[in-house]
DNA sequence: CTGGGGATGGGGCCC
DNA sequence: TGGGCCCCATCCCCA
């Protein structure tokens, strides 16, 4: 037998010796084809094998609940089993894990032994929480395609509303379209996809076509709980920090009605008191890479069109462009607001949950537990407070209730709010933006540059851009200078704009301080105030 | 292409 | 509990 040619993947073959004739073609036969059947067979057979328990090598304890596998099919299936089961290891393994429930990891097994996912909106957090634990990342992105599909069917039933309430029309829709709906962001951020998303393509493609999903009843569900005797246990650093704690994970239901991991303490395999990941779970990056991937662009609110690559658990937020907020059509911005209504919406009604690690000694789980830490649901960040999870959340939730009344920016946080406003658009860095020398606030003059304000010095002016040519606010009257350059200050043009918007929150701390300040400041003062996204972008 | 600096985001923690 | 400060990491722009 002979390759004949390579299509892509599939590869035609022909008994060697036969004529080339296109008739002969007909005999040929898809080795794709007999790729699939042989695999479906051999899981077929591994599957049943495991039902009968013939020739499991591993036991796999759940919660009590005990699972017999293959250690080799686990070894090839799980990240986390390469690491705990070594090829020269024991004739049989063990493995006990309590940080998922028993229903999820026959979910888990069944899909690695037969490729098929049961996944449902109630149970993909918890999965794809336990398959980042196993480092699974095939199962990752099976969620990640399950909750991705399930949004964009809301989002494109949102879009048609709108086409409708529009009477059809309506070009923000499309430009939206365009965007895609919570769009990963472009071709940058479907690189951590495309990463390992190969598999899962395939997986799909082949479960399209594959039409034996293995029947319930072949599903293992053994009952009672025993520990085999020469079980191996796992390395103490994969379970706990120090070793000396029993380190538990509760998760806690936002939505008790939601179905969802039972509210019964359950034994952390991975938590510790500082970072929430042991050492052993260094290899959990790329699975928590690919949960976070997922869900940022779930709960992007703001519609990023530029956003800045992740690195590590950091820079998970999404991330606006000024362009984005300040100059879309009011279609987009209110397609945008309702897209995020919608992220909200589907943000809450996901089986939430809320996770909080700690050390629980002698079996005390309670609030007043100092080394008590909240766990985010998202990734692996834990945190003592649960005002800083709420603060933590934002970056996952996408939302910025902060805009910048200037530049239409939005911000997390109020600070960061306050040091944007400071420093662009009021100019309070006393330092010249030419020389970098340090300046007092009566040596310096303050240029305007659009809504950017900054500081210069005397010299700088005189010497690179001419003293009369610059737009400053304290040499304004009398200079023909385009509006776009003048900012408020004491002008009328802009400055009615400007104030309309800009009070005083900090008018008191100006007026106690500088009186002549304020006037020259007077059109810069910020306002703060917590808006809603839709609430704000419709206006 | 590279390094420096500014802008921004996020965590820890105090008030 | 929220606000705020400090610190650090990262990104981006520019020389």
């Amino acid at each position: 037998m002979e390759m004949v040619t390579d299509m892509g993947s599939t590869r035609l073959y022909r008994p060697s010796g036969e004529p080339g004739h296109h008739q002969q073609a007909q005999r040929w036969f898809n080795a794709a084809d007999i790729t699939v059947a042989h695999q479906r067979h051999l899981l077929k057979q591994l599957d049943q094998q495991r039902c009968q328990e013939l020739f499991c090598d591993c036991s796999v304890l759940v919660e009590g609940q005990l699972f017999r596998a293959h250690r080799n099919v686990l070894f090839a299936s799980s990240g986390y089993f390469r690491m705990l089961l070594s090829p020269q290891g024991s004739d049989t393994a063990s493995a006990t894990f309590d940080t998922f429930s028993p229903d999820t990891f026959a979910l888990i097994l069944d899909f690695i032994y037969s490729g098929q996912l049961d996944l449902s909106s109630h149970n993909v957090i918890e999965v794809m929480s336990a398959a980042s634990y196993l480092q699974m990342a095939s199962v990752i992105n099976h969620c990640k395609t399950f909750i991705k599909s399930s949004l964009e069917i809301s989002v494109k039933e949102e879009e048609e509303e709108l086409e409708v309430e529009r009477g059809g029309g309506g070009g923000g829709i499309h430009l939206m379209e365009a965007q895609g709906p919570f769009s990963c962001g472009g071709g940058d951020d479907d690189d951590d996809d495309d990463d390992d998303d190969d598999d899962d393509e395939n997986l799909s493609d082949q479960e399209v076509d594959r039409p034996h999903h293995p029947p319930p009843h072949l599903r293992l569900h053994p009952q009672g709980a025993q520990t085999p005797a020469g079980s191996v246990s796992p390395p103490p650093a994969l379970w706990t920090h120090d070793g000396a704690h029993l380190t538990k994970q509760v998760f806690l239901l936002k939505d008790p009605d939601q179905t969802a991991p039972s509210l019964a303490a359950r034994a952390d395999g991975g938590g510790d008191d500082g970072g929430g990941v042991s050492p052993a779970h260094a290899g959990l990056e790329e699975a928590n890479t690919g949960a976070e991937d997922l869900l940022d662009p779930l709960f992007t609110v703001s519609g990023p069109q530029r956003r800045r690559r992740k690195r590590g658990a950091r820079r998970t937020g999404p991330y606006y462009t000024r362009s984005s907020t300040n100059n879309d059509p009011p279609e987009v911005q209110e397609a945008r607001s309702q897209k995020a209504e919608k992220a909200e919406e589907l943000y809450a009604t996901l089986p939430t949950i809320v996770g909080v690690i700690g050390q629980f000694h002698n079996g005390d789980i309670s609030d007043s537990n100092p080394t008590m830490r909240y766990k985010c649901p998202f990734c692996t960040h834990t945190v003592k407070r649960k005002a800083d999870l709420k603060r933590h959340l934002r970056c996952h939730t996408g939302e910025r209730p902060y805009p910048c009344q200037a530049c239409n920016k939005r911000f997390t946080r109020l600070e960061h709010l306050r040091s944007h406003f400071e420093t662009i658009h009021q100019a309070r860095k006393l330092v010249c933006k030419k020389c970098k020398c340090p300046l007092t606030e009566e040596a310096s003059h303050v240029v305007c540059e659009g809504t950017r304000r900054y500081r210069i010095c005397a010299t700088c002016i005189q010497e690179e851009v001419g003293f009369e040519s610059l737009p400053m606010e304290d040499s304004l009257e009398g200079l023909d200078q385009e509006p776009a350059l003048l900012l408020g200050v004491d002008g009328e043009e802009e400055g009615e704009t400007q104030r309309s918007w800009l009070t005083s929150m900090e008018q008191e701390e100006e007026e106690d301080e500088d009186e002549d300040n304020l006037a020259e400041d007077s059109g810069t003062d910020l306002i703060i105030h917590e808006v809603d996204d839709s609430e704000e972008e419709v206006q």
